[in-house]
RNA sequence: GCUCCGGUAGCUCAGUGGUAGAGCGCUUCCUUGGUAAGGAAGAGGUCGAGGGUUCAAUUCCCUCCCGGAGCUCCA
């Protein structure tokens, strides 16, 4: 009689069957739904093939659509059947990676002709032939030598073979004519794909070194279903319409004119406005918060740079120096060393501390051309930068501050968002028990406060542990939000100082911190995050109001007068026709339109609209809306 | 910086080896409007910059500048 195997299912249910089995086999066992939409397996913590043959006794369980892996598989196989049809059409090609990755897949290329959009349809026309085919997903164990072999013709895969250890397993999958290097698993066969789409070619370096040769990459995404590919599409159509580089140019927000050079924004005056009162609201959080404000010069001496290390840390992204009068210049990456100089202008007592420096600092970067991206990344930007200096006792309870001020703030902008503790790096400065000391702090407020956080761990600065604040913007993306920094660097490398309580020189902790970070890509992300219709007390115009005819502009414009009165960004417009002035101030997105005609000359009311709420108005009595207005700014309603 | 793609009116784009066109916007006039485009006329372009090929270049070639998709890096 046949010996058996023992089987454990993920309910603890357990299960016997014939050696020899496969995942596929336990599947079937328990059912013909279950055979038939199984993909793959896990046995005993690892993902295998659904017919590879099970060792022995082992724990089992079956993957379906349904798992969040088997998409990973379903992408990584449909990057084989892409490599599949490449090779195919450019038998040529050199084969690199092909990984699914967060939001689908890709394939590296080594090619003389880079790849066309024609390319690309002709590539999925192929892709359809192989998964008609359905060819199986064959998987092979080899040896070094004969894996040598059978990648003779492919460069990039050999390089990747000689980094295999030789007592490692070497497997190769092969689909159909594809053969390729790979550790699997995929799906069973090629009918297995769900639709995919392919989305674009870029160039990317080989092992991702720039000193290596350039491939040529195709992104792709797949999914299990239509209706998911579709919905995928649809987010990336939605990120594409919240673009802020269109945003802002239809919104007149900002622009970029080369004559000034690349990376450096110029704010028009409606952009200018979102910038003021985010910058207005912050003074007035912080100033509540015991921050004191400062100005330091955008241009120092490079002997100041030289002392802080950036010359030696940060020099390739500073700008160039600037001689006068035989001094060097540079403008300033970044604040803190100007903030260093106004603590060290005076003697301190611990009676003072914490001292806390808050700046909108303009800095600026060497950026390679090549990363600029309209406001999010670029060449000069403005920090909501600030320094506390504060005894090592007084860290916790500095954190702990920082923490509502963050919350507070993200709260306002209706970001939710995530916070992640990053430790010690391989190479850092400081004593490792100074690094264990501060971390634990950090930790034990996060803890004292019950937040959730993640660890990155060995993500800190050479001379620092830091929190970062991750943000989610309307449409779950994710960007990078405050960050807080001890720095055990700086304060030793400038001799800071203060006196103690035991008449004795001390060292004060030095923390850096960003809220917004930089104003430019903050604000260029919330124009993503809002979509361009901005909350009422950051929305460049607020009121737009419209006279039927020009028998009450004279009623409209007095009205304008008075919102204006009253703080309000209110504007009048009293040329075109009705129609045309709503679908205009829908357009640019202003929160409220108030139309005045006849009924409301009579009144002394104001016929009200809100954007995006089409022909759904109120009636309001004139006072009644100004109220409701300035009201709703006051409290930075969302 | 690198690979590929692109740069024509303020914006979105069409077009051509014989020096240019649309829609929107803008200006003026008519219309005096009741909730997402009322009508007409007009102005506006050294076709990104420089060089080359040609009888002739916005068009073909080269270099540079700027933008885009990525790679690498980052607030």
């Amino acid at each position: 009689m046949a010996r058996t195997l023992q089987v454990t299912l993920p309910d603890g249910k357990l299960l016997r069957v014939p050696e020899g089995s496969s995942p596929y086999d336990v599947a079937r066992e328990i059912g013909p739904g279950l055979a038939k939409a199984a993909l793959a397996a896990e046995v005993d913590g690892e993902l295998v093939d659904l017919h590879r043959t099970l060792e022995g006794d082992c724990d089992i369980r079956l993957l379906t659509e349904r798992d969040p892996e088997a998409l990973e598989l379903l992408r990584h196989s449909t990057a084989h059947v892409l490599a599949t049809a490449v090779r195919k059409h450019r038998p040529d090609a050199e084969i690199g990676f092909g990984p699914s990755i967060e939001e689908g897949f890709y394939y590296d290329f080594g090619v003389d002709e880079p790849f066309t959009p024609e390319d690309l349809e002709a590539f999925e026309e192929a892709m359809e032939e192989v998964i008609e085919a359905d060819y199986p997903f064959e998987r092979r164990e080899v040896t070094k030598d004969e894996a040598r072999e059978l990648f003779h013709d492919d460069p990039l895969k050999l390089e990747r073979l000689e980094e295999f250890d030789d007592d490692e397993v070497i497997t190769v999958y092969q689909d159909g004519p594809f053969l390729d290097l790979c550790k699997g698993p995929h799906v069973p066969s090629t009918g297995h794909l769900g639709p995919y789409k392919l989305l674009s070619t870029a160039g990317a370096y080989w092992r991702g070194d720039e000193r290596r040769q350039m491939l040529q990459r195709i992104y792709g995404t797949a999914f299990f279903s239509g209706k998911e590919l579709r919905k995928h599409l649809n987010r990336l159509e939605e990120a594409r319409k919240r673009d802020h580089r269109i945003l802002g140019r239809e919104l007149d927000l900002y622009t970029v004119d080369e004559r000034v050079g690349s990376g450096l924004i110029l704010w028009k005056p409606a952009g200018s406005i979102i910038r003021n009162e985010i910058e207005e609201y912050e003074k007035e959080l912080i100033l509540r918060h015991g921050y004191e404000l400062v100005y330091t010069p955008h241009v120092m001496s490079e002997r100041l740079f030289e002392q802080s290390g950036h010359l030696e840390n940060f020099k390739e992204n500073m700008f160039g120096a600037m001689e006068v009068e035989g001094a060097r210049y540079r403008a300033k990456p970044m604040n803190c060393p100007g903030h260093i100089c106004i603590y060290q202008a005076e003697q301190r007592s611990y009676r003072e501390l914490p001292i806390r420096y808050a700046e909108f600092g303009t800095v600026y970067r060497y950026e390679r051309s090549g990363v600029l991206h309209g406001m999010l990344r670029v060449r000069g930007f403005t920090q909501d930068d600030a320094h506390v200096f504060c005894t090592e006792e007084q860290v916790p309870s500095e954190i702990a501050a920082l923490l509502d001020l963050v919350d507070e703030m993200l709260t306002t902008f209706g970001y939710p968002y995530t916070i992640e503790l990053a430790t010690r790096p391989e190479k850092a400065m400081g004593d490792p028990q100074v690094w264990e000391h501060a971390q634990d702090q950090l930790r034990g407020v996060l803890e004292e406060r019950e937040l959730a956080y993640t660890v990155d761990e060995g993500g800190g600065a050479f001379y620092g542990p830091k929190l970062d604040f991750k943000l989610i913007d309307a449409i779950g993306r994710k960007w990078q939000g405050p960050t807080v920094q001890l720095d055990f660097n700086l304060p030793d490398r400038f001799d800071i100082e203060f006196i103690g309580e035991d008449n004795e020189r001390h060292r004060p902790v030095m923390l850096h911190r960003v809220l917004i970070g930089s104003m430019e890509r903050f604000v260029g992300g919330l124009i993503e995050h809002y979509a361009g219709a901005f909350p009422l007390w950051l929305a460049p115009e607020q009121v737009r109001v419209l006279p039927i005819s020009e028998q009450w502009v004279p009623e409209a414009r007095a009205y304008v007068d008075q919102l204006r009165e009253s703080g309000i960004r209110a504007h009048l417009k009293d040329r075109e026709s009705l129609s045309y002035r709503i679908r205009d101030a829908e357009l640019r997105k202003v929160p409220y339109m108030a139309v005045i005609g006849e009924r409301e000359a009579k009144e002394g009311t104001v016929a009200v609209r809100k954007r995006g709420a089409g022909k759904k108005q109120e009636m309001l009595d004139r006072s009644a809306f100004l109220n409701r207005v300035i009201e709703e700014i006051e409290t930075r309603a969302r």
